[in-house]
DNA sequence: CAGATAGGTAAGTGTCCACTAACCTGTCGG
DNA sequence: CCGACAGGTTAGTGGACACTTACCTATCTG
């Protein structure tokens, strides 16, 4: 999910995973819509396939990519629970002040 | 929108955003719950609130930050609109193949 | 097979960013 | 007023990251 997170913040990857999210593509034909080098879009490939946001096939001496839709849906299953989980927020944080408790006294944790 | 995602992508600010999810906390509470200086969670607390997913009041020398929950449900929004807007496919990448286009000529666009 | 095509990989570079230490302002209690 | 407290600000630092150029492999076509 962090994966996810990380890969939809950048906006180039953000109009690439729109480019191949109706239909499938070749990294050339993705390449041509934008104004930086070709490696530059594997690489932003690479970093959507590994959080899982597209798969691809190749197809010949071409990689076909396209948008693996579920995990956005993932994605806004885990921000809905973001939302109205509140067992959560013990569960993220409570480990952190676990490894923190003891280790430099904070005075101002009182709840 | 963009600096809503740049924001919650960062993991430590996601664990700040559910800190003050259902209450508001002061800056040195919030700090009490992570092992990193309370400058480092002050500077995150003001990307937080320049994504607008916070915003704060001071009382005494205290500042007291809470989560703007509508803020999550725009990126909700947001999503839904990406999954099943196809329109905002072509808006997007449209005005990067006008740059590009005649600028170096790719003959694999053909579509 | 030879050349062209498609795309991944590697190394290097500039920039951004999360963090720290040091400092500053403003507020409360004696 | 003075010391303690709460927190924002600044400069500096290490690492991540989006890019580039150069190179490599694999596949198709003449």
């Amino acid at each position: 999910m962090d994966d996810t997170l990380r890969a939809i913040a950048e906006p180039r990857r953000r109009e690439i995973l729109r480019l191949v999210w109706r239909e499938e593509r070749s990294v050339g034909e993705i390449a041509g819509y934008f104004d930086v080098t070709r490696p530059a879009i594997s690489q932003h490939l690479r970093v959507l396939e590994d959080a899982g946001l597209v798969t691809f096939r190749r197809d010949g001496r071409r990689s076909i990519y396209r948008a693996r839709r579920s995990a956005l849906q993932e994605l806004r299953a885990y921000l809905t629970a973001f939302w109205d989980d509140e067992l959560a927020a013990l569960k993220t944080a409570a480990e952190r002040a676990e490894r923190e408790k003891g280790r430099h006294e904070h005075r101002s944790r009182r709840h």
